[in-house]
DNA sequence: GGAGTTTGTAAGGAAGCTTCACTAACAAAC
DNA sequence: GTTTGTTAGTGAAGCTTCCTTACAAACTCC
């Protein structure tokens, strides 16, 4: 599908608007001329921008900025990043459902969480309505921009759950659904999705080319390219568990053999890169888990490696428990990639544990929603 | 790097633009209210829109409709394609330089060659030059929308050669220097980027989530999501021809030894899928051949299969000769990726030989022009 | 021939950005 | 203490771009 799609002048306002605000929510305060200045548009047409900003409230005026320079003293303004609220909700895990009230930044402000007991289809969606009701009065001090829910699936643009097996959800409009019942708009996008949206908005990525590995139940995936989501056609971007990764003609010294894996092949990177793997690998002879998780980050890497070249990544986070990810694991895996890619494309390769790892689904469903909302990315 | 850069109106007005001419060209001549209900825009707006592309000269009324429906009969308009030209230069090889006129449609008008005779830095530069003033000369009977020219190396978006060793360039500002001297715009581009440009805007490429895979000399790849080239932000993206397919540790019967690879490593997919390796292969023991292809193939059908999970998708093109590849190592290939792929990714997964076969690089330069200068994908 | 439909254009208006001109408020130099 | 130069922010006029409304032209169908 090319690229369509008019352009009105009203589009490139709301683009300059979301310019304006995401300069301000990632350098703080600025003046309004430094803002001229950083987007290159004239100091006439960001004092209209901010002022339309300040009446609806998102914006404040700071007050003089104390440094004093040659020249008539600047009116700092700010994001008013405290005062309104964000919902996220996290629908990872397979009992119990988490969310969170946030502020702009992210901080987590209050939590709810809701169990699922084995509720799939419209019952799951009947929690998660609840769950999102009581989030709204607990956050209710605020105004809410939105609420933003990562969920396991396939989730395209729209926010239509397309398929999540796990919650028994086929063709679900979950996004518009929610939407109309709370009267708050509401985003739904794949966990891994939203996880490297957050790692990409709140964490230290720096870089453009992000990959984010969320290591859970099973594993996911989440690829940032040019500041945007890849989402692909079909909207199954990032769906790597499943990609083999121990052949059983192969099998050699020190390989695991090949399990069984969810999907009904043998193999599959999930079978050996999940919670549950992993739990039992380390569980089982604490003696050698070490050289355990070695094997896995090798057999991570070999699936990173044409990944990392194709797409010249420049970065890949690991999402998930610390002591299990961050250690022999991540090292082999850095060190597979890098035996296994040209020197160019490996050799300023970084891997490493996500920045917000606790409430990484959360920050990126938070994400999710300052990304449509505000055009924060 | 997070997306930065106002958005003024005449920007929308470009944009708006283009997307009358990308209607015109995939679509053949339309009506203007036809282009208002594709479009979105109003049929105000496109008539004023197609009165400029008229007077510049791009596009031309060509009479009324013949089928007679209800109402006032429509009076076509349809871009000019045949009126003007583009130059395309291909680089790949690394003896002669191979330059093609042709039409917007991608219509061969002329050929012209030029040998390197092993000259390369400077000395190769200037035989370039001398070509695209040779190719000017020989389209001088249409004006010259602008010269694109696919190059082997890393190649920044700006144009400028950033590493291409095989010409003894480095930090070359490639475009911007023969743009300079030529007087017409020049679009320099990776090779297989631009050969998967080329696939996606000439090519049968319906859907998204295109990757061109090139083999050559050496093997490149480039790849299309959301209409747009990938280019990785060190511009390297789809460098896969060095990543390591063939393990020293666990040869297994019938599978070749990693070779030494021009790169200084071994088992490179380079040292089985490129032109050289595939003929040595196929020439030397005619009677299995076949199985050598195949084996070929699931390499690549290895490498492929991480890719195609993680960005989803939807087609991959192999661009080179249909004897070597369209056979059992294409098939190979892609039941190798089914077999190490969720059914949900490889199902749908197309493998084929590219559309534009013996042109198709330089089609993929013609296409960089279209893209640059008028915003037609 | 009239009614209905579709195409294309003209006139007027709203939105968005720019340039030009101006005031305000400061530091540094004399 | 005054002058000079710099920076910040705003108001007015003007250009571009698109939209809505209105209308004429040209066809089919009845």
């Amino acid at each position: 599908m090319r690229p369509t799609g008019k352009l009105l002048p009203e589009h490139g306002r709301a683009h300059n608007r979301s310019l304006v605000l995401q300069h301000l929510f990632h350098n703080g305060p600025s003046s309004r001329a430094d803002l001229a200045r950083s987007t290159g548009l004239t100091r006439v047409t960001i004092s209209d921008l901010v002022s339309v900003l300040i009446s609806e409230g998102l914006v404040a005026e700071l007050g003089i900025r104390p440094e004093g320079k040659v020249g008539k003293p600047a009116t700092l303004v700010g994001m008013r990043t405290e005062d309104f609220h964000v919902l996220a909700v996290d629908l990872a895990d397979d009992a119990r459902l988490r969310g969170a009230v946030m502020t702009l930044t992210g901080a987590v402000v209050a939590r709810r969480s809701a169990s699922l007991d084995g509720r799939t289809g419209a019952a799951a969606v009947a929690v998660l309505e609840e769950l999102c009701a009581d989030l709204l009065t607990a956050a209710s001090t605020r105004p809410v921009i939105g609420i933003g829910i990562g969920s396991p699936g396939v989730i395209d643009p729209q926010g239509t759950v397309i398929s999540a097996p796990n919650r028994g959800w086929y063709d679900l409009p979950l996004a518009q659904r929610l939407t109309a019942t709370l009267g708050v708009p509401v985003y739904v996008a794949n966990d891994a999705n939203t996880h490297a949206l957050g790692e990409f908005t709140y964490g230290g990525a720096v870089g453009d080319g992000l990959m984010v590995v969320t290591v859970g139940q099973g594993v996911g995936a989440g690829i940032v390219l040019d500041g945007m989501l890849v989402r692909g056609p079909n909207s199954a971007a990032g769906e790597i568990g499943h990609v083999t990764v121990v052949d059983d003609r192969d099998l050699r010294a020190g390989d695991p053999e090949p399990l069984l894996c969810a999907c009904g092949r043998h193999g599959c990177l999930e079978t050996l890169l999940s919670l549950p793997a992993l739990r039992r690998a380390t569980a089982a002879g604490t003696e050698n888990s070490d050289a355990v998780l070695a094997s896995v980050g090798r057999k991570l890497g070999v699936a990173l490696a044409p990944v990392v070249s194709a797409l010249n990544l420049s970065e890949v986070l690991l999402s998930g428990p610390p002591e299990l990810l961050d250690g022999p694991l991540r090292e082999a895996a850095l060190a597979t990639v890098r035996e296994r890619t040209m020197p160019l494309i490996g050799q300023d390769l970084v891997i490493r544990t996500g920045s917000l790892d606790e409430d990484g689904a959360l920050s990126g469903a938070a994400a999710l929603v300052l990304n449509g909302q505000l055009g924060v990315t």
